[in-house]
DNA sequence: ACGGACATACCAAGAACAGGGGATGGCAGC
DNA sequence: GCTGCCATCCCCTGTTCTTGGTATGTCCGT
């Protein structure tokens, strides 16, 4: 039976028009794999300014409520673990991906009180232009259904295409280019060089260096360091490995 | 069986120590799953230096010596295409996806005169981490076994999910535990926020936005904020998910 | 009940940076 | 030859950060 359930979903998938349908479709196959909720998640980068993103769930109400109105979304330990896998997760893998704060576990007891029990969620990136999860859930007092954890991810990993599909038409993206030098400067500072440092390392003078970074920030358009290094880690322009190998050796 | 070829892969890759190893059960499983060939790449982000990742295959030598002397990873059409889809894809959906150069067309036949038929490529990403691909391929005289791309989607999965264990041993480090105070108010420095804003929305003083973040990079033994973010970010303490999306709204 | 971790608040000196100007030379494309 | 982009350097003003302190009250676990 479960041979084809991957093909049935992805079959019903191709039909789908709109979000709600989407939505109605992983309900409907939620319960089946037996779960008791999900939710599905896609972030897009575009470039602009309308919202772009899609959040589908079938929640308890009051869970929704809570999440939305404290912005719990900023602080949430499973969309940070999102970042760590290629896989989907069992939340009670977490304590074993990240570090967990005490406000972390606050909520995920909020989260049980609410009606979430546990979950295993599937995250999906494209860097520069999409950020997806698809988490299936369980009341607070039943496990996950272990043996369908295979199907869920590949649900998950169905709809989570789907939703990109149903998408704008991505057009002119507009990944920030910057040069060479003002990469260069702009890893020193990731590393924790000041400007000064940076010139010395690079043999310039430091408002060079500050002339740099000034121009990489118009690029990206933002107006601290902090943000600059983020947006670069994050569209790929940089990488940990880039950095962190520094950090004991400065 | 769909259920158990997955778990009994799964629990095969728990006990995989080293590449060759986890080489080794992707040949076979590739070979019951109806492939004839299997290649997995795995680049962890490092923009420079020694090109850290790992590569296991077991394509023709001839494909495979063609593909590194040319350096046709720069242009392979493949790949290009990992970075379009949250699941995997036959070759022939190539098309659908990007715009094929005739070069890129030339590269597929090539192939195929190597021994290189059509395949089935996984991809995924880690943003600053990781990228990786997990591809299965048949003879050129051959077609792809249809029923078994889903299987082939979670094999391909768990394997890049072993791939990435097995690299950088991020195993036994202490990392450092923030205060959730401590860790809002990182959150809203990443976000680009100065300490005098980030004390505006969270209802406290801006002396003691400075205190925590002083004592945050205490614990993190850095002494600016990029890095304080970056380690934050590479440790999952926060995720991009968390920053990200105050990009434009601020 | 006590120590320890946490949150809050303040002070002060000096370094570093953001944002606004300009200015020069090199090099590629049209 | 002009234009545009890049790299380099310089100045200035005001803001923000870093680093070193001190201090109070709360809450939690043992």
């Amino acid at each position: 039976m479960y041979a084809n359930f991957a093909e049935e979903f992805a079959t019903e998938l191709i039909n789908v028009q709109s979000d709600t349908e989407l939505s109605e479709a992983l309900a409907e196959v939620s319960r089946r794999l037996g779960f008791d909720h999900f939710a599905l998640s896609l972030e897009l980068r575009s470039g602009s300014r309308e919202a772009p993103g899609l959040l589908l769930h079938d929640y308890p109400d009051e869970w929704a409520k809570v999440y939305v109105t404290f912005d719990l979304a900023g602080q949430d330990p499973v969309r940070r673990a999102c970042d760590k896998s290629f896989i989907g997760f069992a939340w009670e893998m977490l304590e074993q991906m990240i570090p967990l704060t005490r406000g972390d576990r606050q909520m995920l007891t909020v989260g049980k009180e609410c009606g979430i029990g546990t979950g295993y969620t599937v995250p999906r990136h494209l860097p520069g232009l999409a950020r997806g999860t698809c988490t299936f859930a369980v009341s607070p007092d039943k496990d996950l259904p272990r043996c369908r954890l295979a199907l869920a991810e590949i649900v998950g990993t169905l709809a989570l295409s789907c939703a990109l599909a149903l998408g704008p038409s991505r057009g002119a993206e507009t990944v920030p280019v910057l040069s060479d030098r003002q990469r260069e400067c702009l890893v020193w500072t990731a590393r924790g060089k000041t400007a000064a440092e940076t010139a010395i390392i690079l043999g310039i003078g430091t408002e060079t260096v500050i002339q740099h970074l000034k121009m990489a920030r118009e690029r990206y358009q933002v107006h601290c360091k902090q943000s600059l290094v983020v947006a670069a880690l994050f569209d790929g322009l940089i990488g940990f490995a880039d950095i962190i190998r520094w950090r004991d050796a400065d």
